[in-house]
DNA sequence: AACGGTTTTATTGCATGCATTCCGTGCAAC
DNA sequence: GTTGCACGGAATGCATGCAATAAAACCGTT
């Protein structure tokens, strides 16, 4: 990881001098409007510190740089975001309520680790979220909004094509994602979202290799026509295969406990 | 604007090395400024202030006693809990992530109004939710979750018979909790319960009648059925029925003009 | 050297002070 | 009568200080 990424929220070291003007420096402070909104437009409202806090942790929790198991130091991350504890703190507890962080009393705070019997039962509750996704999406997205997942499709075969690991897998994620939101609902893309990004960390211990790599984006290939066909039934089975696969890739780096293996299986049933 | 002397000594000598007890878990109803001895339950357990706040104020919300769409002023809460505004911002920030409540950069907290879309989209996602959690409960669910989930049952129909509406509702709201967490799947019945928290605010909406009340307890008995008989894909559609209705019924009364939602205690003792 | 208890140190939890922002109010201008 | 704007009270956002707690270091005893 590069050290230039962090260089932004370092740039105020000195906030313990005097009671001086509010902090502006360390985080800039952008709108937390509507996507859209220019971050520099004049006289929008400016994100709260400990909503930007949240915001560049869980990122940082979801990329990896903070890694499972992690301990965070308060005054360490006071220091890399250049903000006072009480913000941080206030993100800290929401990351906890999401589940990418691990509140021990009197002891501090570390990121998740990664339990694989969590992950299989997440697995399971994103299968089901996906079959509702792909019902509303058939049902409901624009053509529009399938223009774009088949856009975005393609920006990651061309990833998938380089060999591009990394942004294959951003734009993998942003289709999961949009097909989520494409059906309308919001309440269940916030979910997903919510879900998502709890097993998104455990990639990195799912190794892919290339002949699994060539059947996701076979499979991705596959989800898409059947969208644009907005073939529900056939879409619902290709989503749960694929999840399957997916979750399978992971397991066979964390193995699995036969005796729980089954209460974390995918959803059942016929289409 | 007074310069306030900064004091030099921050090695000052600590006082006590007395095991004195934290403040309380019971969130006193004083100022905790004097660390002088009270009169406290014995069995006071060392929960944090934020998590006891958090836990008080999500009751509060989710039985209706802050109402949609209520203010929620921090210093006011803070003299009814007890408690200073750090711990109290940290439950806000918490609960605003539940959705429970919607925080106005600036200008404050109000519990999140119940939009009635919002709602529809919310039992779109506990439906997909429900049938997973019956085909786990169906494969996974001890002969003794079966029976403790007949036993609520049973308790349920006995308030039912007396008409005890929240009593019967408390115990209704507890099988299907009890649903989602018989197969096992703790993230499955984590997510469960956010969501349902969400919409349980609405049951005030929709006015039980005589009838749907019957309806209501003879589709529990159904699904209890169907689960001690392990036949998921019945309870799988006896839930959807089950769900649909519910939902029916809360959008059949929802006030038309969401500026309605003025009823229940806004807050005890405030201007 | 190992062990139990005590002091030290680092860190968290909470309360509080202060600057900033928002909103209502009153007054002036149109 | 309406609009615009300055002013003031009130509430929020954040930084910081202090007490409480757990981990680490220490130390004498066996």
């Amino acid at each position: 990881m590069h050290a230039d990424s962090y260089r932004r929220f370092a740039g105020r070291p000195r906030v313990t001098s005097k009671p001086s003007r509010r902090n502006t420096a360390a985080i800039p402070r952008r709108a937390a409007a509507s996507p859209g909104a220019r971050p520099d437009s004049p006289g929008a409202d400016l994100q709260p510190l400990h909503e930007a806090a949240l915001e560049r942790l869980r990122e940082r929790i979801v990329r990896g740089d903070l890694a499972p198991a992690a301990k965070l130091n308060e005054r360490v991350l006071c220091a890399q975001l250049g903000i006072s504890r009480t913000p941080l703190r206030e993100a800290l507890k929401v990351l906890a309520s999401e589940g990418l962080v691990k509140l021990l009393p009197n002891r501090g705070a570390v990121v998740s680790p990664i339990d694989p019997q969590r992950v299989r039962e997440i697995f399971a509750v994103l299968g089901a979220l996906e079959a509702l996704a792909g019902e509303l999406a058939c049902r409901n997205a624009a053509e529009a909004d399938i223009a774009e997942i088949r856009a975005l499709h393609y920006q990651m075969v061309a990833h998938y094509a380089r060999g591009e690991l990394a942004e294959y897998f951003r734009f993998n994620q942003q289709i999961h994602i949009r097909l989520a939101e494409v059906g309308g609902n919001a309440a269940l893309a916030a979910t997903y979202r919510l879900l998502n990004a709890q097993v998104r960390r455990a990639r990195y211990f799912a190794n892919l290799s290339g002949e699994r790599w060539a059947q996701a984006v076979r499979e991705h290939e596959a989800i898409l026509e059947a969208l644009a066909a907005r073939d529900a039934p056939r879409l619902t089975v290709l989503l749960r295969e694929h999840l399957g696969h997916k979750m399978a890739a992971f397991l066979q780096s964390f193995p699995a406990d036969p005796e729980t293996a089954d209460r974390g299986a995918a959803s059942r049933g016929g289409p």
